[in-house]
DNA sequence: CATGAATGAGTGTTCATTCAT
DNA sequence: GATGAATGAACACTCATTCAT
């Protein structure tokens, strides 16, 4: 029996991530506050450490859920039987929610998770786990149209998935520097 | 007449800059005090404050003088006659540093530069510019590459541009989260 | 008509005590929240402020506790017929519960009772008068010692009392310092 | 070359600990709060923590002054050549200050360090130390007396050292509480 | 009677910046 | 020019207590 019922408590941590997410996306992790996250949520400053156990934990949370996304993304493509198609869906996947208004703020904060990542070692464990699950999906793609003849058989499939996530990353950073950037001649 | 002659002003600039970006690169800019700074400078807190107004500002001369940097490679480049030698020179000229240890610690602030620039419009505007001169100059080699027929002609030159440069950044990215990623299979 | 029965309210304040001073003894008065004493006992906060009105009002409970069992100890060795008796079975009551763990567990409290009585006058009148009682009767004892000539007679009754509790009290603090100092040799 | 001169940051930690023994003595260690001993001392938080690392480190050296202080006693005593006037001397030395205004908020503060050293190792080492210097020059004292023929031979030097200080902590304990509590007769 | 999520004033501590020397 | 002791607003976080259920 736990103390709150699971759905009250994911609806207080969805309320804590939301308005946390609003804040560092505005000013960032370290210019943020939590008395900041406190007015946005409309919780006490008491209420959010009963759901986070810190300000870190909170962004954790948020590169998790940013991971958990990204699984759903990919879980998504591999159900495809063409070897183009799953490609072309998880190219749409990931690129197609970049047109939403609210997916802004979460690139915004991507980047952040990024430059964190380099100094939080619990964070750099979730931010690449985000990263190499698409990675092998690609690598093993790319191995397999190499079977079939569809691609170059000269090229390391680990280094071409690489290639194509540092297209994605490249992308999303230009983006988030210039919101007019377009995917489309992309 | 100047207070100070030149070059001492320059040489205490580069004494703090090269503390800041030693603290920076171990730290990360929120968590690298000014005091950090101070021992690993060896000078005052307020002999730093003579050379720069505040911490922001030894961050935005770190960010003019990779950009200052970056125009240098791009003009080493540029001389070049060959179309197929520019691209290279490029590539070599971006690539090949990252052997280095040293380069590869001030890449790890190129990365918390990406992050901090969403938050402060006068680094946005110093990291835009690093990054549209190479821009530029590639999308300029690939409008005439398309006029000479070793392109094909269907592509926007900008986009392109873009692309190569999404692919430097990701592979940036990547090889700061992970050190034993290599130039070479890429 | 109490609303509710007096045993159980007894067995609840009982409860809460006994956690209250496993917590106090481990942590002090100040570093035990609250929250330690609600795991302790197994109750609901709400539960314990139904009994105690404060955290305060638990550590004056705890005091008045000590005091009443003093009170018995004294009752207990007045009853002796012989003056010799009298101070031989003070002591015995004093310091041989003292070789049980639970007891040395409560004496540490008390020595930080000691400490809050400088601040808390409520708290400073049941502590004296934990004291003044044997103070009374020692002094009493003293005096009738004298009467039949087994004690000096230019002494003062009261301070040669305050001696003996002075004696008793000191070896409590060593005692609870240094596990190891032992009754006997005392 | 220290950074600040010697004169200077004795004077600056004596200004903290004079306002630390102000606040601590009227409210007890936990509930003066830095902030007070801010005012108390008419610094700011920052100079607070440029000559102490924090709250606990105020109080020993608080602790440690004391134990410098009664280690200066005891060689004051010590070069007495008579066995009697050691011990008088002693006598004096420990009880003669009390009778000071200044002394009472020590005392006040002596008696919150005996419960504070339950809980803190540090200081219980501090505080040890302090009472073990007297202990072993008394029961060298009782010893030597016992060879003398001065002292009955039956009893354990250490522990009539142990009677003693129990003795002058039990005095200072009740003229803490109340401050009409007297020398002389005792 | 009992619960436990929620409160919010308050805690010890930090750190970019200043300014008397 | 240079120093470094000093500042003080701000920070992340805590915890005794309450009250709707």
């Amino acid at each position: 029996m736990p103390k709150v019922s699971k759905s009250h408590l994911d609806s207080r941590r969805r309320q804590i991530i939301d308005a946390a997410i609003e804040c560092f996306s505005n000013e960032g992790f370290h210019r943020a506050t939590m008395q900041d996250i406190v007015r946005a949520s409309g919780l006490s400053p008491g209420a959010i450490y009963l759901y986070f156990s810190s300000k870190d934990d909170i962004i954790e949370a948020i590169a998790a859920e940013r991971h958990a996304r990204e699984r759903e993304m990919i879980a998504g493509a591999r159900d495809r039987a063409e070897p183009g198609d799953v490609l072309r869906k998880l190219a749409e996947q990931f690129f197609k929610p970049l047109a939403r208004r609210t997916e802004r703020r979460h690139r915004r904060i991507g980047v952040q998770l990024w430059a964190e990542a380099l100094r939080n070692r619990r964070l750099l464990k979730i931010v690449r786990r985000g990263v190499d699950g698409p990675r092998k999906m690609l690598a093993e793609f790319v191995s397999h149209a190499q079977q079939t003849g569809e691609f170059p058989p000269d090229l390391e499939p680990d280094a071409v998935a690489r290639v194509m996530i540092a297209l994605f990353q490249g992308f999303l950073l230009q983006q988030a520097w210039d919101d007019k950037v377009k995917v489309d001649p992309y």
